[in-house]
DNA sequence: GATGAATGAGGGTTCATTCAT
DNA sequence: CATGAATGAACCCTCATTCAT
């Protein structure tokens, strides 16, 4: 602690940092957490393997990072669709729509939420299942603010119901032919009518 | 005697293929694809490592085969459910019911399909993916069968919402300690029930 | 020794060694020692792993096997080359040139002794090697019976020469363009010739 | 300092693939491809499997190397034997000569181009042939320059038969025991006329 | 702080050989 | 005596991680 370090300094440091964080997520993203290497991750960012083990303890480390950060670009994109109406239960169809959409904007992070972070290591499969139910909480809250309108008798389950729906449609849809697929609204909009009727009061 | 092949040797193959198919479908449960290595599958099964590649032209091999016999099985499985009511569209309800019952028995497969098979080589996600669209084809065709009643107007999309939503479900039910979560039978009701109310006609 | 062992068993023994002996051939001709297995060479013999170890201590076992018959066959065949003209001079470069064409006829054969046989085992190398040495000594004996005529000091390493001289432009020929090379009479008769104008007197 | 690669970075780096590369000789000279392995190699060269790795693409590469410096080796030791006689006739004997000493005084070398590097992979057996092609085709080229003084219709074939009778001369004397045999320089002659009476105008 | 060469544990796979039937 | 399923030692190679510069 010779000298205090420069407000300049830690700037650049976190933007090294995220540098190296986005080249993980593009990698992660085209070929899987073991497909790439921390040798490809440096080379898309433009740094070195010994400065990769200066901001993350190890590989399973940016993994994390990266799985968090996505965690919680989805959570306020979430937060963002139910604040914009104010019926909370039309906050939910709105959300769907939005975070679908949003994922298929972004394939690359939609991939390594669904696929490419199954099956790690006990950490980062609970670093992926937090922010999977992070977000069945947010419905679920949604749902029991709303419980008087709705058929739900255990807002937990119809959470990850709703949770589950979304990214399976969505997984199915990215791997559709492009010419073949509905458009991308359209998908959208299906799959956040069929959640809206499972959780309306019949 | 003996100089030709005889019933009970094949037999005694057969038996050692799903000797080792089963070790491997323990060990791709517990551990996942990459951490589940040939060693430990072959120690589990009693075998060697010789033999096991006299079985399987390769890791990659065995998976495919634990994937396909899991596949097979819940096909079965849903189509049993089908036939068990004479409503095509109850059908669904039920087969839902008993996938998610299924998979509560056998948990360790339910992992392969859900995480531990995401991720991996082009040609084993074509093989996860192919069961559960498979899967969705089957609650697609009930779905069209039973047009007239239903409120959908994009089967297969519904068909990824409901399969989506009963794995999620059930991981998540997984996922819980074992004291606080719902009975099983409950938890299997309430997922077919949000599906159900997801499909009828409003 | 219960029961003298008939005629017609040592006689069918033979034979099956004798098959898996020209499979053997065939086989490391065509792949060499490495990448021919035993697996393979049963499977061409219509025998089985089994009873190759019956007949051969091991795979070097075989290989020195048909290293040894070739080795019989090519000096049987000097032998004549030799014994079919009066002059014992005039004879190397017949027995030159039907060597040339014989292994012109027998590539397979060819390849055994020049490309496929070298890099082994210290076993085999030494069997490669008495065959080679065994051929120069018959042209040595040659060279000595006639050194009255010769210009030859050193009959050893003539005899040398002119055996490298044999395979090394046979290999050299048949890696030609079958299109492009002399007829094979004719390397056959330049090889001769060569050789023959290093013996003779000046 | 440092950031950039220093030459004193370059230049160790080549060191090492050289200590790499001359371990390599010096095993695949004593054992051959098949029974020289990577961790013997890396063990003589005071170096780790990993290093190996990153100097050389596999196993066959570093053969081929070692393949390759060898040719250029022997084709520089022809080059200056031709170049130190006027005549270019005079040239052949003199690079013989000098061939077969040198590979006397470095018999592992001589082992691997003539023995070790036989039957293997078409690559390596393609860049094996090149090398003695090569220097078949330096003959062969005094060959035709001076043609008009020698008895050689075929130079290719003549060309072929000199290298092999150079080879096999050489091997044959390196099995000797080493108190039996001719003086190395007197083999060399020996070798050297035998090949030179084959050429000269009868 | 940044660099990238060096490390070596550990993986998948092959195939000669054995032995119960 | 023939058979071929079973065995496991041993090989090549990858890549996360360290550390001297």
């Amino acid at each position: 602690m010779a000298y205090k370090t420069s407000a300049a300094t830690v700037a650049r440091k976190l933007a090294r940092r995220n540098t190296l964080l986005e080249a993980a997520t593009q990698l992660f993203g085209s070929y899987g957490y073991h497909a790439a290497t921390v040798p490809m991750i440096v080379a898309e960012a433009g740094s070195s393997v010994g400065s990769f083990y200066a901001y993350f303890r190890n590989k399973e480390d940016v993994f994390a990072a990266v799985l968090e950060a996505l965690g919680e670009k989805i959570d306020r994109l979430i937060q963002q669709a139910k604040f914009s109406v104010a019926d909370p239960l039309r906050g939910i169809p709105v959300a769907v729509e939005s975070l679908f959409l949003f994922l298929v904007e972004n394939p690359q992070e939609a991939r390594i939420l669904i696929v490419e972070s199954s099956g790690l290591s006990p950490r980062l499969e609970k670093v992926r299942r937090a922010i999977l139910r992070q977000q069945a909480e947010q419905v679920s809250r949604s749902l029991e603010q709303a419980s008087g309108d709705l058929a739900v008798a255990n807002p937990g389950i119809a959470a990850s119901c709703l949770v589950g729906a979304v990214y399976e449609a969505l997984y199915s849809w990215l791997e559709q032919p492009v010419g073949e697929r509905l458009p991308a609204i359209e998908a959208a909009r299906a799959v956040a009518d069929y959640n809206s009727r499972a959780l309306r009061r019949g």
